[in-house]
DNA sequence: TCCTCTCTTAGACAGATGACTAAGTCATTT
DNA sequence: AAATGACTTAGTCATCTGTCTAAGAGAGGA
């Protein structure tokens, strides 16, 4: 027999490996690319673990989406929970954010176009984005009655978000073009 | 002999289908569910029209690419260029921003997901976000002077492409919130 | 009328793909 | 040492996919 057992102890290292090469297969080829074969192939394993620990093909993304998820919330909120003060925190995302090794972002918008064709994660992405907006919320509460800036916080909050995923996706396409001047500003606004 | 011709006189009805096709599927089902046969069977052609007037079924995504780009500039340009005053312009972008419909922006968007694994597409997305930003620098020169906002144009300009670009993702993705706060709080700004 | 050229059709073909399975291996338990 | 159960392998199978081709339809010109 073979059939899917029902996770027994711990996880196989073939079922992580798994989920490691569906990440990267997303940063090198896009979800469009991926293929039972080529994922067991990075992984380095036998292209029928696919079917004993995922069932399926696109089981296999879901839990990778689900495992990754996880981890982006968890960053986030370690970001805006520190002890610095809100100057430090934003340029640190900011950092983040026009790092020359964008993996993450890739992971993440790959992950977001295979859900704009898919209800079920679209659901669960959703939830992700819920999240990342409270957690900014928070964050900027503070910044944003001292700085008096004139916006409702919650305007700002979306301001915040949506311009960041703009950025994200603008450097996806290969464009830079502001983007540092838009950050500079920014933070030279803030400094002062 | 069924060999592509070199372009005759007027694009067939069967052409200009298959085009069509190709972006109703776009919308439906994304970059990753388009096959051959499907594109024909949505245009009510016979499949082998497709290798016939494309050569290949990736050919036809770029020439639905560089169709599709060609209107969104138009689009873009006859917007700016109108003679109405700039308050008018911006509420009717930021309407067809939220609009319903969001059709156009799907197509947009896939064809940037496409893109992001394929160099030489994003060569073609890259000139059309250029020519966009210079679109939108012009239509901004003369309200960023007037209403005496601090930021750079050049930053404003990215400002403003990259929240619209987050927005379109988040809504793609379902999600709405904080969208028309944020709107509307500008549009008020504005007339002020 | 016949011929030419464009357009269309149906189908062939190799290769890839997702899903699944029978037969193993191997460590742990009894 | 035998048995148990988790894990792995190599391979099968039906289906789908992209590409290409031979054959024909039909319109317009000679």
């Amino acid at each position: 027999m073979s059939e899917p057992v029902s996770r027994p102890s711990g996880r196989s290292a073939a079922e992580e490996a798994l989920l490691d090469a569906a990440e990267r297969l997303l940063v090198e080829v896009g979800y469009a690319g991926i293929t039972t074969r080529k994922l067991a192939e990075a992984a380095g394993v036998n292209h029928g673990l696919v079917h004993y620990y995922f069932g399926s093909n696109e089981n296999l993304l879901v839990r990778a989406l689900e495992r990754f998820t996880d981890g982006l919330i968890a960053r986030q909120q370690a970001l805006y929970d520190s002890d610095e003060p809100f100057v430090e925190k934003w340029r640190t995302a900011m950092r983040f954010l026009v790092d020359d090794d964008a993996a993450y972002e890739k992971i993440w918008l790959e992950l977001q176009a295979l859900a704009w064709n898919d209800p079920s994660l679209r659901t669960r992405l959703a939830h992700v984005t819920a999240e990342w907006r409270r957690v900014l919320t928070d964050a900027f509460r503070e910044p944003h009655r001292q700085l008096e800036i004139g916006m409702p916080l919650e305007a700002l909050v979306t301001l915040v978000i949506t311009f960041n995923l703009g950025i994200i996706v603008e450097r996806l396409g290969g464009i830079h073009t502001g983007h540092a001047e838009l950050l500079e500003w920014i933070d030279g606004w803030l400094s002062s």
